[in-house]
DNA sequence: TCGCCAATAAACACCG
DNA sequence: GCGGTGTTTATTGGCG
């Protein structure tokens, strides 16, 4: 076979130790993602617009609506049972008749319409089990409280701007004015119509005209007790009435709470002789039933939104939905799956399981969605390959995740050698740099080293893309990113779904939608990147070399920008290796040099029998 | 079912 | 002799 001595291996270039390695710390993670396009749209709310002042009515409910949902406040009804409001998923409480309250609402959006609205992400949520509900709802909670005590503690406009900030990433879906027209009414700042009747002095709520009290008077009203984490105790001066009052959906407080009416009704008769004179089926209820369904649709739409990052966060974390794992259990995510059953010490006696992501700070963002099915723990499959998962932007979102976490990444031993690799300033690691960086990287590592380190080994031995360098230290090895970027290319034309997706999600110093709203997602400003490879030579070839994974290496040289470890420029990335110094070092500082320039480079190898079977696919260049 | 590929295990050689 | 390193082969299993 692959017979060659050492010395022939040897492959020796007159670089100079360009390894100075632009060490560009990991870019501060920007956030703010969302403040251009959601929170500075101003919603040109006009008074006398009919549908504008329907809508602000509509908010007006759909923040009640939310207040009421996150307090547990489950129904003003009279048989209303104050169970723990927890014990009812977010999604099933979106879908509570209360919201649509008319009748003909009822007739109009039953359950099996309304189905296809709901993103299939919404399923694991309903089958979540009751402690997740419990802290989804408990962050409902905390958010509102908090906005409630910081609110009635502090005045200062900047935090009432913070806070606006987190209920405008909140509710990231809807539309900016609509989310204006919230957030002025949950802050306290009255639309014109509540600020017609709070000088009307038709506010009964304790907070009345309180200048401090900017919080809604309807959500200190409906944040009940039993459902304030920490004890915290409201108690609003209306529990009382409000239990005595609170005998039909659109009743509360003595007030109609139909949208935007809050009209004073001294009890339930009034209530209703109201509600039949002012609400009857006309054009204007159903207009505002139609407004009511459109927050309600957005509402759905932002809980679709969290919930498929919830279950991409659990996916993550390799919970399965039907298969929920209490998150302060350690997810024995090397418990399962087929290669489990070759891997005896998954869990060795005596070794201390790493805290997985739960206990982390840091949540992973999988982006994938073969994460779905891949199974969990140890795994044959190199996900990274066959799925074109950027490798370094998963490590870069997750690397304080895989520190920790024992948890398998899901890359080839040959992704993951070759990062580390590249990752190091001089792009060339000692076999035992190598293992050092897996244990240093990956929690997973930390453990089985024979069985890994002998894959390591192996791998490096095996495929071609490793370059064993004779260094001045000793042997190092190198990547031959040209070679790693040959690996399986026929697959890649055979595949179109695969060409499908390496043009899709392509292009010249663009990722594709999908992978830019998870990097947005992320933390990591990973957006604000250096555009991708520079010259046209690397560009074409990451173009055109698309073989299993290039996708992500090509997507790699922007996110392993912000990767929490030294990182690499674009042409850094992209540079052929770069191997032991000669010493005839002929100063070739040549960031650019393209791909195809490193291909002479670095691969002379004429006599190289590990290139028997390859040839430079011209074909792929064209 | 088959082929490809990666992971794993193991054996062996070389070297300090 | 020992351990680390490197190479090679065989086997297994996932997946298209």
């Amino acid at each position: 076979m692959m017979v060659e001595s050492a010395s022939e291996t040897i492959r020796t270039t007159p670089s100079n130790q360009n390894g100075v390695s632009s060490l560009s710390s990991q870019s501060d993670g920007g956030g703010g993602r969302e403040g251009g396009s959601n929170g500075d749209a101003n919603g040109e709310i006009s008074p006398v617009d009919l549908l504008h002042l329907q809508q602000q009515q509509a908010l007006q409910a759909a923040r009640q609506f939310l207040l009421q949902q996150a307090s547990g406040l489950s129904s003003p009804g009279s048989n209303e049972v104050k169970q723990s409001p927890v014990q009812v998923p977010v999604s099933m409480a979106m879908m509570s008749p209360q919201m649509i309250t008319p009748q003909q609402m009822q007739q109009i959006l039953s359950p099996p319409q309304l189905q296809p609205h709901l993103s299939p992400p919404l399923s694991p949520l309903l089958t979540l089990p009751p402690p997740f509900c419990k802290q989804q709802e408990q962050l409902h909670l905390q958010l509102l409280t908090q906005q409630q005590q910081q609110q009635q503690q502090q005045q200062q406009q900047q935090q009432q701007q913070q806070q606006k900030h987190v209920f405008f990433k909140f509710f990231a879906a809807m539309c900016p004015s609509d989310l204006q027209q919230l957030w002025k009414e949950v802050s306290g700042v009255p639309s014109t119509e509540e600020a017609l009747k709070q000088a009307e002095g038709l506010d009964l709520s304790t907070n009345s005209s309180n200048s401090t009290s900017a919080f809604p008077k309807a959500a200190s009203a409906h944040i009940p007790l039993h459902s304030l984490p920490n004890g915290q105790s409201h108690t609003p001066k209306r529990d009382s009435h409000e239990e005595q009052s609170s005998s039909h959906p659109l009743y509360g407080h003595g007030e109609c709470k139909w949208p935007g009416c809050e009209a004073l009704c001294e009890d339930m008769g009034q209530f209703i002789k109201h509600l039949n004179n002012e609400h009857a089926l006309d054009d204007r209820s159903t207009a505002q039933c139609r407004v009511q369904m459109q927050v309600v649709q957005q509402l759905e739409i932002q809980l679709a939104k969290e919930s498929e990052r919830l279950q991409a966060m659990m996916t993550h974390l390799h919970m399965r939905p039907s298969e929920p794992k209490p998150f302060s259990q350690p997810l024995n995510l090397a418990s399962s799956g087929s290669l489990l059953k070759r891997d005896p010490d998954a869990y060795p006696e005596g070794l201390p399981h790493p805290p997985t992501s739960a206990a982390t700070p840091v949540t992973p963002l999988h982006t994938h969605s073969h994460s779905h099915t891949h199974p969990v723990g140890p795994i044959r499959r190199r996900n990274s390959d066959k799925y074109c998962t950027p490798i370094a932007s998963e490590l870069a979102q997750n690397c304080e995740f895989y520190k920790n976490a024992d948890v398998r990444p899901p890359f080839t031993y040959a992704s993951l050698i070759r990062h580390a690799i590249l990752e190091s300033p001089d792009r060339q690691l000692t076999l035992n740099e190598i293992y050092n960086w897996f244990t240093r990287k990956f929690a997973y590592f930390r453990r089985n080293t024979a069985t890994w380190k002998n894959a390591v080994r192996h791998n490096l031995s095996l495929h071609k893309c490793f370059v064993r360098v004779e260094n001045v230290k000793g042997a190092v090895w190198t990547v031959d990113e040209v070679e790693y970027q040959k690996r399986r290319p026929p697959k890649m034309t055979g595949s179109p779904t695969l060409v499908k997706n390496m043009i899709s999600g392509l292009g010249f110093g663009s990722l594709n939608a999908s992978y830019q709203a998870a990097l947005a997602e992320s933390s990591l400003s990973l957006l604000n990147s250096p555009p991708l490879v520079t010259t046209p030579s690397a560009a074409s070839l990451s173009m055109l070399h698309v073989g299993h994974d290039d996708v992500s290496s090509t997507v790699e040289q922007v996110n392993s920008n912000g990767s929490c470890s030294p990182t690499l420029s674009p042409q850094q990335y992209s540079h052929p290796v770069h191997v032991k110094e000669e010493p005839t070092e002929i100063e070739e500082d040549s960031r650019p040099v393209s791909l195809l320039a490193g291909i002479t480079h670095s691969l002379p190898l004429p006599s190289d029998e590990r290139d028997l079977e390859e040839d430079l696919p011209t074909e792929e260049l064209e």
